[in-house]
RNA sequence: CGGGGCGUGGCGCAGUCCGGCAGCGCACUUGACUGGGGGUCAAGAGGUCGUCGGUUCAAAUCCGACCGCCCCGACCA
């Protein structure tokens, strides 16, 4: 330890907040350069090195590849793929000396596919699993959470190419079944949950997700079955619907009345025997969205609904150029003002019957509005937010919980989105031309990094999982400066490693405090002590990271009890 | 991109409101003592106070512009 580069501190800098990002900083794993761009010391690498060979392991046993492609790629690629628009200012862009403008890639679909084209022509060449254990580069507008999100990071992506659906079921449940080994060997808890899977579509999109209070992400949970999903995409169920035969639409003065909360109140009747309205722009054309009163729009689902990019409300100067009117609109009557618009609504709607919705002027709202009489919706599709408390979709009785989590992993069914643009195709057994369908599988290397930390701490500092630890041992030299101390400890070492376990030594001279303390805050998984009280009782002393109390034992058992200890330690990680 | 906060030695901070010698704790260097949970004493080194410009006899402090970092939100294949 000595000459170990890098060192502890004893006060995190300012700019952690995070467990696992002031324990990064404390232990000295990483160094921040710039926002969001990190620099690895020894420490922090080897654990990020372990990580990558269990990753790499599980890689392999599921049939993958491995191989690497290049950061730098030429920007008709991905014009080629037509997904330049799609990442918009995400991409890091650069001219060459020639001014050939080049990318710095966040991901590799393009280049992968590129090179399936070049090498693959044949059925018979099917299933290809490759990865890559590589940097990516990603301009996010805000980096974030020390290691959580960043500008820079090393992913392990891997893709498949399958013949057909059935064949593409295969690898994405072998990588299904590879990310669930990496979560356990590593030592992180995650939850498998459906995610969104964007414009793309596909069911076969999950994420793996890591449950805590410190995610960016919101997850839906049931408490009684096993369905888990992004609230992106999560779904629920909407109770019996309300209302009954049709009525006659009837006008009611409503003065004053603009919320939902207070047009129930006003005329007695529940939220959701109420419609709202919602006025989006999706992808700058105007639609009109309608949902049951009581429910609430997700945006991403309204505009994977209307094929758009990005979805966002209308100012109110938008609403009213459009001709329609805040706090009383619905699509009743409005034929003129909507002939611009995509008139959307939620599965609640048709489902319901005799809502009270706008009446298109001010303090107007009309009773018993029924879809298909009165209105009709050019596209139907579920519209919902997922809320906490809201009732499971599997129809199993128990309510959603919502909970925060980070995203250690996606696995994700492509189809042909890349292979179709890039006439990546290859010769089938009928001897015509096929698109092989893909899948792209991504892992973030430091992230996982950043939840086993975040995961396995104590107010000390990191207790590694020995699967990733730096080290396995820290052997703490007490009075190093003696010379049959710095024999015993010299022997000690050697004798750990000719096991072919790795040692920290710390041979600094320092106080014992300091280098209990130190070891304790880098947490390797066992903490071995030579000193000069040890030595005169012809003992050394062994203590595992996350135990209260060390122990004494005689030299030749250290090898046995250090070995129990990982093993120990690595039964508790799992 | 919207909102908020911050920038003073390696780390944590005070000083800024109200202009007047650039400070404190930790860390670092040297020496002595000490030696099982961040020890004590003594002597040191290290900072153009984010940058540029302005006001002033005088700017860390006041004014302007810019840069950087963090947090909340938007965004996130």
């Amino acid at each position: 330890m000595s000459a170990l580069f890098g060192r502890t501190l004893r006060e995190a800098p300012a700019e952690a907040e995070t467990a696992n990002h002031q324990l990064l900083l404390r232990a000295g794993l990483a160094v921040q350069l710039a926002a969001g761009v990190y620099s690895y010391m020894p420490l922090g690498w080897r654990a990020l090195r372990k990580i990558e060979d269990i990753i790499r392991d599980e890689m392999d046993a599921a049939g993958a590849q491995e191989l690497l492609m290049p950061a730098i790629q030429p920007i008709e690629l991905w014009r080629e793929a037509g997904r330049l628009e799609a990442f918009g200012e995400t991409i890091f862009r650069f001219a060459d000396r020639r001014g050939r403008e080049q990318v710095l890639a966040p991901t590799h679909e393009e280049s992968v596919t590129d090179l399936f084209r070049k090498t693959v022509q044949s059925y018979r060449d099917l299933p290809r699993r490759v990865y890559q254990i590589q940097n990516k580069f990603r301009d996010e507008a805000r980096p974030r959470g020390g290691l959580i999100r960043v500008r820079q990071f090393i992913m392990k992506d891997a893709y498949t190419f399958d013949a057909d659906d059935e064949a593409f079921q295969a690898s994405y449940d072998a990588m299904d079944r590879a990310y669930t080994n990496i979560w356990r060997r590593v030592g992180v808890p995650a939850t498998r949950v459906q995610a969104d899977s964007g414009a793309i579509g596909g069911k076969s999109s999950h994420e793996f997700i890591f449950l805590t209070g410190i995610g960016e992400d919101t997850i839906a949970t049931c408490g009684a079955c096993d369905y888990a999903a992004n609230q992106e995409r999560a779904e629920f169920d909407r109770g019996a619907p309300a209302g009954g035969a049709p009525g006659p639409l009837t006008p009611v003065e409503t003065p004053g009345v603009t919320t939902i909360e207070a047009l129930a109140n006003f005329l007695d009747v529940p939220a959701a025997g109420t419609a709202k309205a919602g006025m989006y722009l999706a992808d700058g054309r105007p639609a009109f969205a309608v949902i049951r009163g009581d429910l609430e729009f997700n945006e991403l689902k309204l505009a994977n609904s209307l094929g758009a990019r990005e979805v966002r409300p209308m100012t109110d100067d938008e609403v009213a150029a459009e001709g329609w009117v805040a706090g009383y609109a619905s699509p009743v009557g409005l034929e003129d003002a909507l002939a611009n618009a995509t008139v959307i609504a939620d599965t609640s709607i048709p489902e319901a019957s005799n809502l009270v919705a706008g009446g298109n002027r001010a303090d107007l709202h009309l009773r018993n509005v029924n879809h298909g009489r009165d209105w009709r919706a050019d596209i139907v599709a579920d519209l919902g937010l997922a809320r906490a408390g809201d009732p499971c979709p599997t129809g199993c009785g128990a309510a959603l919980a919502l909970d925060r989590g980070i995203e250690l992993g996606h696995i994700f069914r492509l189809g042909t989105v890349f292979s179709e643009p890039m006439q990546a195709d290859f010769s089938g057994a009928d001897g015509e031309q096929h698109l092989p369908i893909m899948g792209s599988y991504g892992i973030g290397v430091e992230r996982l990094l950043a939840a086993v930390i975040e995961q396995n701490h104590d107010e000390h500092g990191i207790i590694w999982p020995p699967s990733v630890a730096p080290y396995d041992v820290h052997l703490v030299a007490i009075g190093f400066d003696r010379p049959e101390v710095a024999a015993a400890v010299a022997e000690t070492e050697a004798a750990l490693e000719a096991a072919g376990l790795s040692v920290l030594s710390d041979d600094r001279d320092e106080r014992p405090g300091v280098k209990f303390t130190d070891a304790d805050l880098l947490g390797m998984p066992v903490r071995v002590t030579v000193s000069p009280r040890n030595l005169k009782q012809d003992v050394v002393e062994v203590k595992a990271r996350a135990a209260a109390e060390a122990e004494s034992v005689p030299a030749s058992a250290l090898i046995d009890r250090v070995r129990a200890l990982l093993a120990a330690a690595g039964d508790g990680a799992s």
